[in-house]
DNA sequence: ATTATTGAGTTAAACGTTTAAGAAGGTGTT
DNA sequence: AACACCTTCTTAAACGTTTAACTCAATAAT
């Protein structure tokens, strides 16, 4: 057994080569003959030298072939819910095929500090919770690609949110005329809850309210009047939440015929409950969700809905980091009709 | 704008004082007095100094605040797994408490020399695929904790599978007498097949045999005869296997009035393609699941199966890790009865 | 009054690489 | 024969910290 962890110098000493040659012989194998090479490799194995040091490499090269994906919400949240854990399961393939690794980073978090310094880049992927994180992020040296989210100056990879809701909203609104919308992340609230004249947070850049203006203006063209009394605020796509605001929505006097749902999540909740109060959906009771799960469309009925390719997101926000791309990415969405409406 | 990067060097000649006391300053309070200490940090944030370059630190301490959590299939299809991903859920926060960060890195590839020189350990989720990974993880100098797996020597987190697979099996064939298995990871084959004759893969380090040694115990004990015809091999515990395997099993004659299944995926596939087929359940069929997932819960008629905190193995494993804990880890399961048998 | 002890800060040697610049020798051109 | 130009390898200076060992005063102990 090693005594201790060989190092370059260990093994230069040994093969009575410089430094410099070896680590060439690891790296650029332009830099010294072929057979030279192989000969140093072969006796490295012998040795046991498994290759340059990692952590060295790291701060001399500046580069460690880690890329952070700070998730909007605690990891553990993002974990489970099945439109984020299929962006990570895009994202990580494609890094993974530039032998790139993902190290996992919570949104609810305030500073990157702890990661900047060796990280290659950012994937943010929603909203962070924290405005100092998104501050850093946006200041960053190392490249940011955003996604359902915008900073300014940073690439990203989006859908047109507002059309979307527009569309989805409009195929509701052709059959019922009194609304209430499911939203997600409008105020700064840690409960369910109506939106009242509570402010909305960060209208600029929120996925969230770019759905909510295509669900307004789709009401707006049919002169549907949609109060503030009537949009709920949900803290996240969480069965748990959307239970709670599906029961006050189904119980509001007079009840909506439309229910405009800013996640499929939320909109199967909302249709569980529905039918288990025996409401007939979609004849009294109209049903958009978002987002497009597999679960969405094996539910009955099934749920109309945006399809947006979560996983294709993830491919797209790790190929923009790879190949440093600087623009914004909109990518298609589609309108999937299903017996809800 | 800072023209580059600030280093400590740079501020300690803009102050007047050593590196060593500024990186004290930082790192270790006791080695500098009070006052000196919050002056040296106001100067650097008034500089905009934000503290030791991470990169650094990594080389000079050894030690990063990364675990690398080793997933035994691929990201992609672990993020997906409800198992899974509870498990990362659990493990994400527990090293977040600790400030500690967490890299996926896939159990599908061969080796872990990307990380092992900077990363301070490993978790080891379930057994990775390949072969070469296991000796390396076995030989690592960092340490390495494994769930739902074992390597000699190394701490580990499981319960008594052997155990949990008898009790469950035992409630089902207390009620029925021909009998199937469901098994994950038997042999080494890509695809849904009965076992027949093929080796069986890792016998002793398999959770997936330690659940039939159980199932087979509590069959021997009522003189009912498992032959390895009546054993089915799914590679991954996924939907779309088991509805393969589901198909193969209830298609077969004689139809067993038994079917155990290694994990609750398994039989969910399988009680939902039984109800198509019009088959009663449990009158002509008996279920038993694995992991007790809510779905499992939730499901018509619900699922008989062996309950176990994913969350709470992510959380200890993560633990153990952080406390350098040597010794192997046995937490407790529950059977839980529902309608399938 | 001398010697220990403590506190506060500095010096300089690591940590294990990469890489620009240079040296030595060989080949090809004029 | 002189020169430029490769090829192959070496030298040595980074990369940005941490920390053991040391210095220098000031205080406490005898």
């Amino acid at each position: 057994m090693n005594k201790t962890k060989l190092t370059l110098k260990d093994v230069a000493e040994q093969i009575g080569v410089s430094t410099a040659t070896i680590s060439n012989a690891f790296n650029r194998p332009d830099q010294l003959s072929k057979s030279k090479r192989e000969e140093i490799l072969a006796q490295c194995k012998k040795i046991g030298y498994s290759g340059p040091n990692k952590a060295a490499q790291i701060l001399r090269k500046g580069t460690s072939n880690i890329v952070a994906l700070v998730l909007a919400d605690s990891i553990s949240y993002m974990v489970s819910d099945p439109v984020a854990s299929t962006f990570i399961k895009g994202a990580s393939s494609a890094l993974q095929e530039s032998g790139k690794h993902l190290l996992l980073y919570a949104g609810d978090s305030n500073s990157i500090a702890d990661v900047v310094d060796f990280v290659d880049g950012f994937i943010c992927y929603g909203q962070p919770r924290n405005v100092n994180l998104i501050r850093e992020l946006a200041a960053s040296p190392k490249p940011v690609v955003t996604v359902d989210f915008d900073i300014d100056n940073k690439p990203s990879i989006n859908i047109d949110n507002e059309e979307a809701a527009y569309q989805v909203a409009s195929h509701a609104l052709n059959k019922g005329d009194s609304v209430a919308i499911l939203g997600l992340r409008l105020i700064d609230s840690p409960a369910t809850c109506r939106i009242y004249d509570s402010p909305l947070i960060d209208v600029e850049t929120s996925i969230a309210h770019r759905r909510l203006d295509g669900y307004l203006r789709a009401a707006e063209d049919r002169n549907v009047v949609v109060t503030n009394e009537a949009i709920w605020h949900l803290p996240e796509s969480d069965r748990h939440f959307a239970r709670q605001a599906a029961k006050e929505v189904l119980t509001s006097s007079p009840r909506p015929n439309v229910v405009l749902c800013m996640s499929d999540i939320i909109a199967l909740e909302l249709l569980h409950m529905a039918l288990e109060m025996g409401i007939k959906v979609p004849q009294e009771l109209k049903i958009t969700g978002f987002d497009g799960i597999e679960e969405a469309e094996r539910a009955r009925p099934s749920l109309t809905t945006v399809c947006q390719s979560s996983s294709q997101k993830g491919v797209e926000a790790a190929k923009s980091l790879l190949d440093h791309v600087k623009s914004k990415n909109t990518l298609p969405f589609e309108v999937r009709l299903g017996e809800t409406v």
